[in-house]
DNA sequence: AATGAATGAGAGTTCATTCAT
DNA sequence: TATGAATGAACTCTCATTCAT
């Protein structure tokens, strides 16, 4: 019984090939099939590799899933950092950060796929997902407010709120679309309802 | 292969009472374990009867499950209309249907956890869920921006920032705090932002 | 555990028009999809009558088809014979008893079907169809052969060969072309061989 | 939802003897039971394995059940062909193949039973079982007949007649006698049965 | 005479995981 | 490092049958 740590240590080079090759053809499979119907075979034949293999890299099934929520947390807010920090206004960086995240939704539509699987399988993985995302987003509302760039208010709430935001319309707009990238002029709703719940005007 | 419809069709007194028995089990096991961990078997032991008696009144678990998404759904939308129809302003309206719907997710809790397991066990509910709801949202804000009551905007990306506020501030205050009601002043804090994206001052 | 004899003893009109019911429709069913796909649930749901009802009439789902089996031997014979009876030479006779038994089973297709099934379920009734039949042809054989209307032979083997050509020609030209009448020519090719076996000119 | 041919593709040798360990406990259990009664837990408990390991070599019950009548049928068509290729006059070679079929009846009395069964179960094999052989007759008969080794008739007629012979025959004296070996009289009644089909003196 | 409700054993099948090689 | 083979518990679902009304 040892952990998905311990059997990642020392590995070599072929060896970290083979790990990343399971990871990215579970990554395809969780998002085709969900966490359930997706089964240990299903993901060693798409990965190339017996079934035995699977666990010299990894502890179990649960185990992997849970590396893969914590993997396109990273992901998800590494684009939204890159995408924010681009400089510009509080209201034109955050402006940025959505436009990022719908982005990152629709190159990897998988991720609501996955996250919804996260609320049982993996729920202190999730909580941790949005937490990370949110006390960002807070930390960067209450600067702003700080230095008068946009008006006071109830930082987390409308973090909260600017996470909501982002999760229906990538729901309604990528996920309902067959994955399409968002249309402007809801591109431009989108941006008008942030101006809103951040105080400013547009 | 006969539909869960088929089956409740001519149901004595006695037949719909169990009917009842079962379908009340379900949701307490599907809330606390999910789709996937709520087997036949705990479903109806939880209710009492064999495992037989369960098929004659259901065509299987999926469509147990779609049944009580739908059910859901209909008692969400009543509780909020109910709430939202008492007159008074749009914005106090809207308010006092945002503050019935905590009060409705404070008391069924298993509403996420269950809507949350739909994406891949009943995808076209869920998004009728959401769709119904949306559309409530957004017809009467429509109509309350044609009155003058509150400014132009964008109606529909506001209701889904409406919905996306409700589904995010009731996971983090409700699910997350053991079901325990939304304290005041984060309602108060949510009232605040709701009136943002409304557009109103408070 | 009372028998189905027991339970068809004083049976006012309007049970045996319920018992018929269920008769007639077991054998659709049973003829459809077999012994084991036909349940006692679809029987007594083409019959129009609730589960219950069946137990009334029938000590259980074999019993009934034991019942179904004897049936069907006995108006296969009774055909038969109606047919062979109609006078003429032994071959003429043989002849019209084969047309007779193609008719019949031309018409009653399910005949086979049935009695494929019953090699597990009712070997004893099985076993009986054949030997009434094969008793009859070789009765009749024997007593051609002793008023040299046929030349001498092996009648029960003659028996035995007629028989089966019967059931080969009635699963290849009936059931396996849609329960089709027996085309003309073939007729005529049976009636051939059936003369060749008797050991007549045609 | 793989095959059975796929899951039997790259096999070790110490899978193929398990494989093989199955098929055969699967032609005992169905030769007594019945395909029905057969259950998987019969098979795999008589073949000494666990129950999942079936699904490792069969894609399911009526895939193993459809190989072993085809299994069947090419074992018995080999058998009457060596024996019936022999030499001699085309009686003399047809008698050889009956006994031959006789003998393969009697040392495998399952055949029967199991063909029996297949007419719901595996109806495209059980077609092909009586395609082929029946087939074969015909071309030897014809050949016999272009030859003048017999005069001429329906050969296709003639080769299903001999076919339900052999079916009856094997059913009233191997199965019905406890499996024990055709007797000669009754082997003998069968060559002159035989022979009024050809059409030959014995 | 008839019914609707209930039963529970048993069916076929899947799957995460282990292990000898 | 990798594999093929094996496991067995658990799953959903079916069905002949019984029984109170």
């Amino acid at each position: 019984m040892s952990t998905t740590a311990d059997r990642s240590r020392r590995l070599g080079a072929k060896g970290n090939r083979t790990r990343q090759r399971i990871l990215d053809a579970a990554e395809t499979v969780f998002v085709e099939l969900g966490y359930h119907d997706a089964s240990i075979v299903k993901i060693t034949e798409a990965a190339g590799v017996a079934q035995g293999t699977f666990y010299i890299y990894f502890a179990g099934k649960r185990e992997l899933f849970e590396e893969l929520v914590d993997d396109l947390n990273r992901r998800v807010r590494q684009a939204m950092t890159t995408a924010s920090e681009s400089g510009g206004s509080r209201l034109a960086a955050e402006r940025a950060g959505f436009a990022a995240y719908f982005a990152f939704v629709a190159e990897h539509p998988g991720l609501y796929r996955i996250m919804r699987q996260a609320e049982f399988v993996a729920p202190r993985q999730l909580r941790q997902h949005y937490d990370r995302i949110v006390s960002g987003y807070t930390k960067r509302l209450r600067a702003a407010m700080d230095s008068g760039e946009i008006p006071p208010g109830e930082p987390e709430l409308m973090a909260w709120a600017l996470m909501g935001l982002g999760e229906m319309a990538g729901m309604r707009w990528v996920l309902w679309h067959d994955n399409e990238p968002v249309p402007d002029d809801v591109l431009a709703g989108t941006a008008s309802v942030v101006a809103r719940i951040l105080g400013v005007q547009e």
